[in-house]
DNA sequence: TCCATACCTGATAAATCTTATCACTTGTCG
DNA sequence: CGACAAGTGATAAGATTTATCAGGTATGGA
């Protein structure tokens, strides 16, 4: 994934760029759908102490570089973004794959004008099962 | 809500219909967007167990009665559901709306073919801000 | 480049949230 | 109406998340 964009946002919302809040974001980017209790063991392993990478999540969080979401069975799950993003999720697995595309624009304005609401964004992910596990069962 | 398709649901998925899972469904359907411990909060002045009510989630989430969602500033939180839907939520209050309509269907096919996933389904989340909290800004 | 400063980090403790256990109760089905 | 598996409440145990604080470091300006 683009590091630079990934700087670049961070700047713009006055966070700083420490090696630690790049290793927490690039851990999430390169499987998506990854606890923070997974990342927290594997980067514990590089020096990085568990409230950082806590603090980390929720700063990039508020940035909008991160997304949670709820996977199947409850867990808290999430996915390094840059922006807007729409995430395929797997049942079995748990493997995510990000969607690009998004028709939702004229879905969005009809919401705002029904619910009066000012809409400002949305999540949209969508569960399945992927062609792995589809062969395995 | 309807508590008939609800009971109906839960047999269905061989759930007993004990008075603490109804209650527990109902609070959330009440006032949909509320956390676990503040129902955990509200039924154990009914003498409800907090136990019961982890449990009671759990199974009525597992059943597809309750959909579990990451509201921004990451809190976990629940709205009770029959089957599909798309919920509006307010990002400065927490309030949460059903959206009905749903005009997914065709993207979903297009992923499917395109991702080769078995999709069985989908979660939106519509954030924005309520017209109470326009008002209020 | 170097400094000053506000922001960030790591370690630990504390607080909070969630699950396990167990004796007892209650829906469900024949 | 029973029988029995499933569910419940109370408590303890376990897991997750946050607070604290002393020290470190990225950043912007001289």
């Amino acid at each position: 994934m683009d590091t630079d964009a990934l700087e670049r946002r961070m700047t713009a919302r006055g966070l700083r760029r420490t090696p630690q809040r790049l290793a927490v974001w690039r851990a999430f980017a390169e499987r998506p759908g990854r606890t923070i209790r997974e990342v927290v063991a594997q980067l514990h392993e590089q020096g990085i102490g568990q409230a950082t990478v806590y603090r980390a999540v929720r700063a990039l969080e508020d940035a909008g570089l991160l997304l949670r979401f709820a996977a199947p069975h409850g867990e808290v799950r999430f996915a390094a973004v840059l922006g807007h993003a729409h995430l395929l999720v797997c049942e079995r697995c748990g493997a995510v794959e990000s969607l690009e595309e998004c028709h939702l624009g004229a879905y969005e304005a009809e919401v705002a004008r029904r619910s009066d609401y000012l809409v400002s964004g949305h999540t949209l992910i969508v569960y399945g099962v992927c062609p792995h596990c589809r062969e395995g069962a």
